[in-house]
DNA sequence: GTCTATAATTGGATAGAC
DNA sequence: GTCTATCCAATTATAGAC
């Protein structure tokens, strides 16, 4: 349970000393992160740390399935208009965009692939979380287009893979390599119009 | 300079603890892999390797520089023939499908990602040296295509970024995140078959 | 250059008082 | 539950002999 709108005082010392952990582990991953740091930044001795979390493993843990509860993937397409396809899917790309490139989802993502071999289970977790979401949601509307004779798709769920594949294009691989550079809302909008072109001219009806 | 085919004793002890190294963090990343191991695998003492690499971290930038060193993104679509559009654009995508999620490549992405705020450096190096490559490529082809009048295709660079991010799809994220699952060569043939089917329906002539 | 042995430090984890 | 103080193992790095 996240509660970001807290101030330290009224939190427990688990929460303030998951708060911290959280912060420590999205800034500098698994093994750069030593438990005298998160104790420090929490503000507590390392012997509180480890009253509320049995290892650096287990709170590490906690701060994944902390983050992942907060439903990273929950973007909402249901009240989007199908008829109206063009300008619906920008909107899609769009949220979709600004999800995936969101400096937190980055964050993760990173220490997800860097850290999957020592922790197998973290993977599985996370992409049920997060892209498989995220992939329904585009589901539903691309099934919804189809049924309203706005798109030809035949296979939705390939449709939707496509989809998010295109949008997330190679800004994404670049991002989590590091670039921190076409931040600027201008080449997102660029990179989502142009993918839903393509896909238009791939599935569109007209 | 990698000599992969050398049996180690003609190798010098630096190639051989490089080559060590190489192994080592490919398997377990570079938080999880001390010193005393390379040595013990390279089999000389812990000294000999800091007689050749100056720390940790200084054996870790030589090794990934020694894995972008060899071309990981170079796969030629020189010899393909533009005319015979679907077959050309299927080998390519099989060829980059390969690349990508080979265990090697898929190794040092891990690393590279779940490392680069620890070593901003090593991002660009190996964008460069791999995704930037392979793009080239595909952009080199779809030029020619378009020359010869089998695609319909304005922006070239655009459309390679595409077609990259069509072919690596989910499955390459998938990868990353640790999925061992659909490595059978089927499923690869089938999402490679998709991605040409759909970019060939958004930039194909007929 | 290479080894053995060891220094120096870090970092995960705990004991015991309150 | 929380703190101070500490233990202990692992790890990076080096000294000194050959």
């Amino acid at each position: 349970m996240s509660m970001p709108d807290m101030r330290d005082e009224t939190l427990g010392k688990a929460a303030i000393v998951l708060r911290a952990a959280r912060r420590a582990f999205l800034a500098g991953g698994f093994g750069a992160v030593s438990m005298d740091a998160i104790a420090r930044e929490a503000g507590v001795s390392k012997a509180t740390v480890y009253a509320h979390f049995g290892s650096k493993e287990e709170l590490f843990g906690a701060v994944v399935a902390d983050v992942a509860e907060q439903r990273f993937g929950a973007f909402s397409a249901f009240e989007l208009d199908p008829q109206d396809i063009e300008a619906s899917l920008n909107t899609i790309a769009r949220r979709f965009l600004d999800l995936v490139l969101s400096p937190e989802a980055v964050a993760v993502n990173r220490i997800i692939i860097g850290e999957v071999t020592r922790f197998p289970a973290l993977g599985e977790v996370f992409w049920q979380a997060g892209p498989e979401r995220n992939r329904a949601q585009i589901e539903e509307f691309l099934q919804r287009a189809a049924e309203a004779g706005s798109l030809a798709v035949a296979d939705p769920r390939l449709a939707a893979e496509q989809f998010a594949s295109l949008v997330r294009g190679e800004i994404h691989l670049q991002r989590l390599f590091g670039f921190e550079s076409q931040d600027d809302p201008v080449v997102r909008a660029q990179v989502a119009g142009s993918a839903v072109a393509t896909f238009l001219r791939a599935f569109g009806r007209a």
